[in-house]
Formats: structure tokens, sequence, C-alpha cells
DNA sequence: GTTGGACTCTCCCACTGTGGGAGCCTCCAT
DNA sequence: ATGGAGGCTCCCACAGTGGGAGAGTCCAAC
């Protein structure tokens, strides 16, 4: 064999890699050794692999996934796009999360105050859409801009329809009270009854917090909660700040008999 | 039994969690059905234990790990402090991975210039410290402090040494040139010879990028890295902008006989 | 040439949290 | 009585790494 082969270990340090990921990139395909010795399953290393080693071990230190690293070193220059854009997406996600953590633990446990009324049936223009969910905010506001461009000023509060299976893809839907028809918008009824209701303050991103609380209130009663979780905005997000934003969230009991 | 007795699949649906990760709680014991059949194992749920379901659901919609969920239902008022800085760490972490991301984005995957070069040796005043990982950059800031509040203005450039195995705790080492004992540091001599050198510039905390390519040129042609990468600071960083900071990484090679 | 210690091999298991599926049993309404 | 929905347990998968067992190999010192 060549002068300048390395065995596994000798090449891992030189590549500030451990053995044991050496021999799962070799699995992988990621980087095979140069030779394999076909008796005893040795492996082989030239000096100048130690570049395609290093990139590998730079690309995990920044967390990018070994499946990326292989298109990467196969020559799909896009493959770091993609990467970008998913790191992009989950680190606003968890800024979010610490954001809700860092509330709670100032705040206590949410245990607001939860309420029954009685509500009226109302006749509303809608507007709906499907949502992922983790795109329920941008696709919500989304629906808020087309009801706004079809109704104009509205006379009522908007309200936002949520299922409550929240973990699949999702039908989301703004409406606003209305007595006619609107153009660009579907015609629905609101039906009325009684609604366990309960006050959120705070961003929006932050209502599951508050959302949570309500549906165990209404469980804890042993009522089964129907039809889709209702948001009723109350605070004009654009002068209001964030953590001062109202907003009335309302689930429907079932009558009672 | 009790008549408000739910069922797994029907509690699940109340709680928004899925029948697979209510068994799963109970297997941890972070939620134990309120009555289990002895004769068919069928799990049964009292509607008030919804609360304690959906405060579990919360927590890990915010990513909090189930062990310090359960330290939370178990009382441990502490836990979630815990959780809030772990949170904090990896996010800034994932914060610097991100904008390392973006740099080999815009500017292509690090190849800078190598050079070999000759160095003189150098008596120094050293002060060292031991580090994680991920508090290489707390730590060697602190050493500088303490290295410059000995020094005083110092007349040459400060130059940082760290292993080459960054995987485990290691020992970071800042230096300066100096002709005399310095009290508070120790004296040291960097040993002379020829050197492998390449220039990084931009933020500390990008360093790696460079490096990385730095051994893998010294890899790539069959020499061995000998003792600590060298990182010889060259810019103010107070004065410097951020991606202006200029750094010399230098890496010592094997004498040729 | 032999011996011993460092090195390497292949397998298996662990972590975290969730989902999928197989194979079987149970509940409840028709 | 029967069928379908829903429950049970047990196994495997993901991603990436580390640890360890048990066996084989390399190389330098004697």
């Amino acid at each position: 064999m060549n002068e300048g082969h390395l065995p596994i270990g000798r090449f891992a340090r030189l590549c500030r890699l451990s053995v044991k990921q050496l021999r799962h990139y070799d699995e992988l395909g990621l980087l095979t050794p140069d030779h394999v010795d076909p008796d005893t399953g040795y492996r082989y290393y030239r000096p100048d692999q130690a570049r395609a080693a290093m990139l590998i071990g730079l690309l995990r230190s920044i967390d990018v996934p070994l499946t990326s690293i292989g298109r990467v070193l196969s020559g799909d220059t896009g493959a770091l796009g993609g990467v970008r854009d998913r790191m992009e997406a989950d680190l606003a996600r968890r800024e979010r999360n610490f954001a809700a953590l860092e509330r709670i633990l100032s705040d206590g446990l949410p245990r607001p105050e939860v309420t029954v009324v009685r509500e009226p049936a109302r006749r509303v223009a809608v507007v709906r859409d499907i949502a992922t969910p983790d795109r329920i905010g941008v696709v919500t506001s989304a629906c808020v801009a087309r009801l706004l461009a079809a109704v104009g000023t509205p006379k009522g509060l908007l309200i936002g329809l949520f299922p409550l299976d929240l973990t699949r893809e999702l039908a989301v839907a703004v409406t606003v009270e209305t007595s006619e028809d609107v153009p660009g918008t579907s015609p629905d009824v609101l039906p009325g009854g009684l609604y366990a209701s309960v006050t959120h303050v705070g961003p929006y991103d932050q209502i599951p917090l508050t959302a949570h609380a309500l549906l165990a209130w209404v469980g804890e009663r042993g009522h089964t909660p129907e039809g889709p979780l209702r948001e009723v905005y109350v605070s004009n997000p654009v002068t209001t700040p964030q953590n001062r934003l109202v907003t009335h969230l309302m689930i429907k009991l079932e009558d009672p008999e």
C-alpha cells in the first residue's frame, strides 16, 4: 500500500473527528476510505481526504444534517440553501418557545379566569384557508387581510375560527359580523348558545398558553368541547404593543338538555 | 367504574394529544390513568386529568423535555429555570451556527490562501484556563482581561493558543510577547520554526471556518500538525466592527530534516 | 521469534420523543 | 351473534453519537 496511508485513529486525530464518526460516514457513503484491507477490514485514508473530512466536521459543527452534507459533497450547490431556510424557521420557532417559557416563568402557569357566557347567533362573512401547524400565524394574517379588503372598515370585531386538532393540516377561518352578503367572502352563521370564555393578554403566538387552560377547564368539568375554537380580536394589533393585545378565546359547550 | 371515566382515545382527543403520547406518558409515570382494568389493560382517565395532560402538551409544545415536565408535575418549581438557561444557551449557539451558514452561502466554502512562514521563538507572558467546548469564547475573553490587567498596554499582539482537539475539556491560553517576567502571568517560550499561516477576516466565533481550512491544507500535504493552534489577534476588537476583525491562524509544521 | 499493548474490527445498546404497523383482544351497537 | 371501531403489547424507525463487549491485528521492544 501507499506509504501516506493513515489508519483510522490517526486520521481521526488529524481531522478532529472521532473514530466512530468516521466509521459512520463510511457506512453512509459520505467519506469512503481510500483503501480497505479485504482481509482485516482495516480502513486506510489518504491525507488529502482530510479536506473532505474536515468539511464534514465543519458543516456538522453548524448543525447541517448529514444527508445535506452528502448532497454538498456530491456537488449539489443548492443543498445548503434549503438547510438555511429550515434553520431559519427552526430558529424563529425556538425564539417563540423561549419567549413563552419566559412568560410562564415570570407570570406562573396560566390559570386565567374562565366564565360561561350566552352568545347570540351571528351572521358573518367568512374567509377561509388551509394551513400547516407551523404556518397558522402567516395564513391567518393573510385571511385577515383578504377579509378587510373585501369588507372595508368592519363594524364588529374580527373573529378567528380554529379546529381543536392542531396536529395536522387544518382549516383556519376569519369572520366578521355583517348584515348582508359581502362579495369575496362566504356567508355563514355562527351558532349561539353557551360558551366557555377566557381573556388572553399578550402576543398572538402565545395564545396557545391560554387556550390550553381554557380547554383544561372545559375538560375538567366533563364537558365535551364542540366545534372550533373562537378567537375574538379585541385590540387593534397595529396600534397596541404586543404584550397588551387582548383576545377573547371561546369554545362552545354542548347544550344542557 | 365511574361514569365519567374516559377511554384513552376520547381522552386523547379532549387533550389534543395522541394515544401514543398518552401511553408513553403513562409508561414514564408522568400521567397515570385513574384506573387500569386489570383484565384487559384498558386505561381510563378522569376528565379532570385533562389539566395535567394539557399542561404536558403545553410544555412539550415549547420544547420542554419530558424529564423536566416530570419534575414540574411533581412540584419542583425550579425545574423550568434550568430549562430556560439551557434553551437560552442552545438558542445562542443556533444563532451563531445560522450566521456561519449564511456566511458560507454568501462567500462560498472557505478556501483561504495558506502560506508557510518562518517564525522566531518568542518569549511570552501566559495566562491559562480550562474551558468546555461551548465556553471557549467566554473563557478566552476572561483570560485576555486577566492578561491585560497584568501587563498593562501590551507592546506586541495578543496570541491565543488552543489545542487541536476541541471535543472535550481543553486548556486555552492567551499570551503576549514580553522581555521580562510579568507578575500574575507565567513565562513561556513559543517555539520558532516553520508555520502554516492563514488570515481569517470576520467574527471570532467564525474562526473555526477558517481554521478547518488551514488544518485541511496541512493534512492534504501530509504534514502532521504539531502543538496548539495559534491565533494572532491583529485587530482591536473594541474599535473594529465584527466582520472586519483580522486574525492570523498559525499551526506549527514539523521541522523538515 | 515472541510477547504485550495499542489499535481496529463488527455488533449491540443507549439516548429523545414520536409515529407506524403487526397481531391480537375488547367493547358496543346493531 | 357479528362487525367495526378502538384498545392492548411489542417491535422498528428516525438522527447522530457514544459506550462497551469480544475478537482480531499491527508494530515495536525484547
